[in-house]
DNA sequence: GCATCTTGACTGAAAATTCAGTCAGGATTA
DNA sequence: TAATCCTGACTGAATTTTCAGTCAAGATGC
C-alpha cells in the first residue's frame, strides 16, 4: 500500500482526522465523503469504521478535533503583552492569510451552518463559543479597568459575533483579508471607546484611541 | 403563447422554487431531496428536470430566488419615519419570531455557507450584500448628518456583518430572539454614538474586492 | 498465537435521473 | 364547424448512480 507506513495507531488516527478536516474545508460537512477521507488519509475506508463506528462518529470526532485546533491558539501569554493589543490579536488571529487558519475557519463555518439542521452538533459548538466569549471578555476587562464585567461580556459577545459575520464574507471571497482585518479593527476601536452607559464623559482610560 | 399557458407555467415554477426554499430551510442545501421538492410543490419529479435540467440547476435557480426574496424587503418608506429608528428597523427586521423571516434567514444562511464551496453562486450573493450595505449606509447618513458618507459606509458594513454573525447564533438556538435583538441594538447604539472625530479616522479602502 | 489493526471488494438502501407516454388546447385544413 | 395534426407541459415507473456501511481475510506486533 502506501510507501510511507504509519506504525502507531494514534498517528493514523490523526491522519484521518486531518484528512477529514481537509475534506470538510474542501467541500463542506455535507460534501464530505467517507471514501474521500480514507483516500486523503491514505487508508482504507474500513479503517474509518473500525475506529469511528460510522460517519456520524467520524464527524463528531473531527469536529472535536477542529474545535481543539481552534481553541488551542493564543500562544502569547496575556500578562506579558499590552492588554489592549491582546484583545486585537485574539480576534484578528481568526482572519489571516494562512492556510491552516483559513482551513480551520472554513471548517468552523461549516460546523456552525450545519448545526442549524443537526442539533446534536450544538453542544460542543456552544461550549467553544462560550469559552471564546469568556476569553475575550477577560481580555477586554484587563484592557480597560473602567469597564464592568457585564459590559465586557456584552462587548465580547458582539465582537465574536462580528468576527463570525466578517469571516463569512472573507471566506467566500467577498472581501479581502486586509479589508476584513481593517473592518474588525475599526469595530474594536469603536466598541471599546467610551461606552454609552456613561454619557460622554470619561476620557482618561488606558484604552482610549 | 397564450396567457393561460404562461400563467400556468410561471405559477408552477414559482411553486417549485418556493417548495425548494422550504425544503432548504427545513434540511439544508445538501438535505434537499428533489423528490421532496416535487412533493412539496405538488408536481412530479420529472417536471423539475424538464424545467431545471438537473439538481444543480434547480439549486441555482432556487438560490437566486432566495436572493430576490431577501432583497425585496423594506416596506416602510424611509421618509415617513424617524431616520434613526429606520436604521434600527432595517436591521432588527432580520431577526424576529416570524416563520417567514426565519425561513428566509435559514435559507440565506445556507446560501452564504454554500457559496464558499460553489463559487458560481458568489456573484448574486455579493450583489445583494452590497445593495444591503448601501441601503443601511444611506439610512445611517440620514440619521446622523454629522457623519460622512465614508464613515456611514464602514459602519453599515460592520453592522450588516454583525447581523449575519448574530443571525448564525440565533438560528442554531444558541441565543434567543430577544437576546439577539438586544445585542444588535446595543451594538447599533455604540457604533453610531457621536464621538469626537479622531485625526486618523479616514480610510483608503474601497468596498468589496 | 492471540489481539489488534488494516484492507478493499462488496452490499443495499436511498437518491438522482431518464424516458416513454398522456393530455389539454391551439393551429390547420377542408 | 368539425376533423386532424401538433406542440409542449407534465407524469411516474423504471433505471442508474452514489455512498455509507459490512465482512472475510491478511498484516502487524507483543
Amino acid at each position: 500500500m502506501s510507501t510511507y507506513y504509519c506504525q502507531t495507531m494514534s498517528e493514523k488516527l490523526v491522519r484521518i482526522l486531518n484528512a477529514a478536516t481537509t475534506c470538510i474545508a474542501r467541500s463542506g460537512v455535507r460534501g464530505m465523503r467517507v471514501n474521500d477521507v480514507a483516500a486523503e488519509a491514505g487508508v482504507s475506508p474500513g479503517l474509518l469504521y473500525y475506529h469511528f463506528t460510522d460517519r456520524a462518529g467520524l464527524l463528531a470526532a473531527t469536529l472535536e478535533h477542529i474545535n481543539k485546533q481552534v481553541s488551542k491558539d493564543d500562544p502569547s501569554s496575556p500578562n506579558s503583552v499590552d492588554p489592549s493589543r491582546h484583545v486585537r490579536h485574539l480576534l484578528l488571529d481568526e482572519i489571516k492569510d494562512d492556510a491552516d487558519v483559513r482551513r480551520n475557519s472554513v471548517a468552523w463555518n461549516e460546523l456552525r451552518a450545519c448545526t442549524i439542521f443537526e442539533q446534536e452538533l450544538a453542544e460542543p459548538l456552544s461550549r467553544t463559543t462560550t469559552e471564546w466569549n469568556r476569553e475575550i471578555a477577560q481580555a477586554l476587562a484587563a484592557a480597560n479597568e473602567g469597564t464592568s464585567e457585564e459590559e465586557a461580556a456584552v462587548t465580547a459577545e458582539i465582537l465574536t459575533s462580528l468576527v463570525e459575520g466578517i469571516s463569512g464574507r472573507w471566506l467566500n471571497g467577498f472581501i479581502t483579508t486586509e479589508h476584513a482585518r481593517w473592518l474588525l479593527t475599526t469595530a474594536i476601536d469603536s466598541l471599546t471607546a467610551t461606552r454609552p452607559a456613561s454619557p460622554q464623559e470619561t476620557a482618561t482610560q488606558g484604552l482610549g484611541k
